[in-house]
DNA sequence: GCGGCATGTAAAGCAACATTGACATTCGGC
DNA sequence: GCCGAATGTCAATGTTGCTTTACATGCCGC
């Protein structure tokens, strides 16, 4: 599961602390989803596709599907 | 996290388990899905999603969010 | 009435998500 | 050179998702 949270972020110029702010989550897991240790779960997902008002589908792929 | 699940397996006539075994879950998770014991994770979204050929918000809905 | 199917639910256990606290590294400003 | 901000990561802990096994219910066909 690949995502562009961290380029998101950039371009909103954000630290991870900042987004961690806006997500109610901690550090940590905004570190985590970005560097692909773990998804979030969808409830957090949700509100990711919420804070950059965009589709789940535009920020999370799955890279077992869309064979090419 | 309000879901479509019951709706979209009954319009195609198929039993949890059927749907279960579709999603590679077992028939418990489907159930607390469709009761809302609890919430997918996110992998298993997208996998439900790509089985009906929705998008995740339309298939999955917060309810916090979206006030009127 | 009995058997089979669909559904709801519970317990117990493991894996994944998320937390706090802490430490290391890098980079830029002063 | 030092300080602070940003990032990566680790350990320990708690919570949630998903599993298997199991039991109870309702419904339908026979």
């Amino acid at each position: 599961m690949n995502n562009r949270l961290r380029v998101l972020r950039a371009e909103r110029a954000w630290s991870q602390q900042d987004l961690a702010d806006r997500l109610e989550v901690s550090r940590q897991s905004v570190n985590a989803i970005e560097t692909g240790r773990y998804d979030p779960s969808l409830p957090l997902a949700f509100k990711i596709a919420d804070l950059f008002e965009l589709a789940i589908e535009d920020i999370f792929t799955n890279p077992a599907k869309e064979p090419e």
